[in-house]
DNA sequence: CTGAAAGCGCTTACAG
DNA sequence: CTGAAAGCGCTTACAG
């Protein structure tokens, strides 16, 4: 079925195109009957104008582009989530795109969302450390881009609104806690801190917090390398061969959690060990086993992100605005 | 900054909008150095061409809608995944929009497509029962769409391209693996099955198994409510509260798995039944608690389906498809 | 209150 | 191989 233009409806009701798209776009300029005799035509015919060509005809686009690493993880997809609701509530359709979180994905992700001539684009990016020149070039393509961007979760300071949590401050509590809870031996499991803002920014929470306690780091308690199950894995199977002393451990994702569950777990040693990890883990709550984690709303990251570039779409000028998010740590064990 | 139009390259080229365009459809067209000196200038100037214009122009979109219940459940998000796939892979752009499993929003989300001119919807349906007329609603609205759509996951039974499980039959050996096993009383906690489609394909597999076992059906092992954690919780706590016998559950989806593990986790009652439930549930492998169930790979459904759609848009009149995915029974306790 | 006309940024059939 | 012109389906400033 071939879709009706608007000639067709001006031509129906005996009007000229002009007034059609008056009823839509002013109808309170249309004299009230020639208006509810198009509007019924419009509706007996089933017509919905084209947002392509009112797209280029406003020189203004009715979509916004998101772009996330991964949209299975359940971090994100709560984060899409609150997006979606703020972005339905305005009225505006979401452009997906991952970045599958590598760096080359990145940039023709950006590409895709400047040919599609978005309103908009709410961008966690894949790249997130300062490598030789790629910042640069990332914010060249922002630049680009000819509409707002609001950067998400991974700070990559540049000039823009970005919103994010504050993940230094929550490893940094952690530290506290357990050292409260008198553990002096915490094993720290973590990304690349050199690769990765983010790991970064949780590798200082963790030295704060040592410091903070009068505890001296030891090389032997910190592993860093991938935020992957299978690392957290390895790097709790090499504390416990080599015995290396240890009363609590900190994990820095949700995968690295994963991994470390999975080892004390085949390892029968649970128990014995005070964990802490970040993000809240599925199904431990209802299988009884007790976690503790710092809890972070991605959920109201993304609306608020969203609200974000909205309001940066309805006021170009207004200043640029960091949000920072506070995390919760939620114990359990004790 | 503003973007730059195909006029602006023109100008700048000393050649028309029309040998642009032709660098950039058909450049076999243009003398080699022209082309190339054109190149030149659209890299140097950072030019993209709006794909809003192109596609006015072209009658012809790049973008495919996606419309699914909820991006936030693992097995959409899996199927999700398996779109993109291939939608990357045809270089086509992803039009999300969710349905919340609601049947007004599916009116809505179409209405939504249908604004955008996408290319193609993959249409996982909220409404998926043949409530009073809205199965006709629902099919006009199809046809208006203007595009191919394929159907997901719910066998709404309408003429058109669609892919989903063949859950009855998995349900069916499920019970016949029980059976085998020697179970006489197989508890079946399941969705609303008058409205519901897929519940009722899983309340026929389960009858289908029990007749083919010699089993009779008692009512009081049959639940079905809805597709909520808390209903199988409830159920479970039925159950158990009023001691009726019975040695295996059946769980026809992920939430209600959840709810069953929930209960009998709680009640410390886990090693008493054997469990079968629909769907991989997380962690579980990981805490090594081992569970039977019923694998649906939804990422190679988005892939084949993501794939039906573009063999659709390829093929306008090829014949209709209806493919029926085999489910595979996983065993871990018996 | 209404309409003719120009324009948004492309593509493409046609002519040269 | 190249370009002028018409067209895609809308919107909107302008004139009436």
């Amino acid at each position: 079925m071939k879709n009706l233009t608007i000639s067709d409806i001006a031509q129906k009701a005996g009007v000229s195109k002009t007034t059609v798209s008056r009823v839509m776009n002013s109808p309170e300029k249309v004299e009230e009957s020639t208006r509810r005799k198009i509007e019924q035509i419009m509706k007996a015919a089933h017509y919905t104008p084209s947002a392509t060509a009112r797209n280029l005809s406003k020189q203004a686009s009715s979509t916004v582009g998101v772009i996330v690493p991964e949209i299975g993880n359940a971090f994100f997809g709560d984060l899409f989530m609150g997006i979606e609701e703020i972005i339905n509530k305005n009225n505006l359709s979401l452009l997906y795109c991952s970045n599958e979180d590598k760096v080359q994905k990145d940039f023709e992700a950006l590409d895709m969302m400047r040919t599609q001539r978005v309103k908009g684009v709410l961008y966690v990016p894949a790249m997130n450390y300062p490598a030789a020149g790629m910042m640069g070039k990332i914010q060249k393509k922002l630049e680009g881009l000819g509409c707002p961007a609001v950067c998400i979760d991974r700070d990559i300071h540049l000039h823009m609104d970005a919103i994010h949590f504050d993940d230094r401050k929550a490893v940094k509590s952690a530290v506290l806690s357990l050292a409260k809870a008198g553990h002096q031996r915490i094993a720290f499991i973590n990304g690349n801190a050199e690769k990765n803002i983010l790991a970064t920014e949780r590798y200082e929470g963790y030295r704060d917090g040592l410091r903070e306690a009068g505890i001296s780091e030891k090389e032997e308690l910190v592993y860093q390398g991938e935020y992957q199950k299978s690392y957290a894995y390895l790097a709790m199977k090499d504390l416990l061969e080599k015995e290396i002393p240890f009363t609590a451990v900190i994990t820095c994702n949700n995968s690295l959690g994963k991994g470390y569950l999975q080892a004390v777990h085949e390892a029968g040693r649970a128990d014995d060990f005070t964990h802490i990890g970040l993000d809240k883990i599925e199904m431990l709550d209802l299988l009884r086993i007790p976690n503790n984690y710092i809890l972070r709303d991605s959920y109201e990251m993304g609306r608020q992100a969203a609200e974000l570039l909205i309001s940066r779409i309805a006021f170009p000028d207004r200043k640029i605005q960091n949000v920072l998010l506070e995390p919760t740590l939620v114990k359990e064990t004790f």
